[in-house]
DNA sequence: GTCTAAACGAGACGGTACGTCTAGTCTTTCT
DNA sequence: AGAAAGACTAGACGTACCGTCTCGTTTAGAC
């Protein structure tokens, strides 16, 4: 028999919020390598026990907390022109993976690579909804005429947000503004079928 | 004062390759996450010091162990067709990242995430030859004609392995051969500048 | 700032008890030289960090073993004569001094030698009870004319034990029953102003 | 078959004479505790091995220290009259054992009460030699008619030297010139049969 | 005066235990 | 009942020494 679940309708909103904050707090100002269950506990005031009740694990609850902030850090505009919005998300995302905020996301991700406990809910919490977003916008494009209406929109996400994680997993350092502009061309004329060829 | 280096004339062969034998063999049983270096020692018959004379984390061992087998596992052939070819590669890297295989390579791109004095040697001796290989490669399909000679070989990194990486840290699955030929299609493309444009 | 101390109600009674045990067991069998922390632990089914929380070294959790055991091992009876008590009492403290029973205090004595942090709580735990045990017994031998009462207590005190722990420190051997009460004898008239001497 | 013993002959003199001063100097410096073989060899320049070559425990490097050092140290003179020269030399003992010159001595003695190997030599080495020295001028005392031609030399052995050792491991503090005349004048008369009583 | 075998310095090795740290569980007390 | 406080078991961490074991390098007695 595994223990019961604790009912959520009595939980302390107070605790909760202490708790999602003082991890992001600690994993900004120490790293997320030095983010212990015991440091939130203390600097959020909260039991130790509080938060196994509620999280399985320190990166399921900085998840959350990402989960909170995503919306508004990382959205997708529309201007019309595809490439200009394209350069603003990946360059909202870039500064999210890079110094000095990037200790929260590259944390989680880092420790989704080991625990499939975790991979699971950073799939379905973080990424999907930003997957669907993206779609979104690029559907939005195609009925815009910035895309074709043929491109397959799986190759667009690996081409798009590919390099970046290359990037990022090896360190190579992130593209800046004219090489970012000559990528999103890139990507753009490989969605875009050649005219004169084949049919 | 800071301790003084061991001479590496006086080293031990045997305990080195115990330790990266028993760091890749736990690491592949257990899990990254659940190697450690009392693990390693105790696996390789070595003592603690050994390990922590010579290397300066478990991401060093597993990183060095992983480096003498990075050659012989994902090497770029030439058959004369590129996009043959990127396909045997991608899928050599894809074997490496999947599992049974994937947890040493992971576990280390995990660790340099959160961790700086592990990412640098991870970028030098793993990385960089890997990407020189690559741009030989490229080098060689320009003069071969099956690339443009214009094409901007670090966008063409960053296109041939974004994608991978993208959906490894998300876990969003690997590419199924069908899928990878369109990808490697699309990216060629995308280096291949169009005839009609500007020059 | 210094770690804050634990909260002494809280403590668990059945670590405290099984590990004062284990020290002894362990030290009994194998012999204070191989006492260690982590055998403690191991035999005491307890957490290292518990036995480090509450005592500074495994002298002194030896010395409140030895503590809770001291006071029935070698109390002072009072027959009505005081060479006959003394050489009960004397015996005891060589039992306990002796094999096979002497490796616990004999291994706090030699810690203590070492260790100044060790040696104050010898003193004030161990050694000061004794010592005042012995000067009732020895008051009581003055009111009852067994002892002269001019007799000065600290003499008294170097002479009966100093032979014991002299023997001790230097392996000398403990003295057999005939030369003990030959020894009282000789510390008693020490202890005896001579009658006709002097004034 | 045991290791062939090392030729004694071709023994390095400057190693054996560095290694005894370090040890001493160490000793004094840093307490017989924090005391390393390690460090004797670090201080005086010679290999480990050469150590374990000529000595079994850093205990005995210290006793072969001690051994040169206690003929100057504490020798018993002769001036005619006994009480003073025993003044004399309980006091040098009792510098001896006394801060700053006593970790050698309380260590060697610390580690002789837990290592049987090192009791024999400490007994041998150091104390028979004392013992009979101090016997020596005891029968002196006797031919002078100092000391009564009954004594027991053993008992005289006890009395006189077991109250330094009892205070020295209990840490009871060391006597004061005045009382230490006190207490060899009670002595002295425990060693004197009483001239009216018995035989 | 070589020659050569032993002792030497240096220090890497397999081990053991150290004392610390954090994980995750459990208990007590309060609200 | 949930939460705060914090003691508990468990076990890895990285360090310090242990005593053993090569390595080359002196060095001293025998040739």
């Amino acid at each position: 028999m595994t223990a019961k679940p604790p009912n959520p309708q009595r939980r302390s909103q107070r605790s909760h919020d202490a708790i999602l904050a003082a991890a992001l707090d600690l994993c900004t100002e120490e790293g997320y390598g030095h983010l212990t269950i015991e440091g939130i506990a203390a600097r959020a005031g909260v039991s130790k026990k509080t938060i196994y009740r509620w999280w399985p694990s320190k990166g399921a609850v900085v998840l959350e907390a990402l989960h909170e902030a995503a919306d508004v850090a990382v959205p997708h505009v529309d201007t019309g022109d595809l490439a200009t919005d394209m350069r603003t998300q990946l360059t909202a995302v870039i500064t999210f993976l890079s110094p000095p905020s990037h200790a929260p996301l590259a944390g989680v991700i880092a420790d989704a690579l080991r625990d499939p406990e975790l991979a699971g809910p950073v799939h379905d919490r973080l990424i999907r909804p930003r997957i669907e977003e993206f779609e979104q916008r690029m559907r939005r494009a195609q009925e815009q005429g910035q895309l074709h209406p043929d491109a397959d929109l799986d190759v667009a996400l690996d081409l798009f947000y590919g390099p970046l994680y290359h990037r990022l997993v090896f360190h190579l350092g992130f593209p800046e503004p004219p090489y970012l502009d000559k990528l999103i061309a890139h990507v753009i004329r490989a969605l875009t079928p050649e005219k004169s060829t084949r049919n």
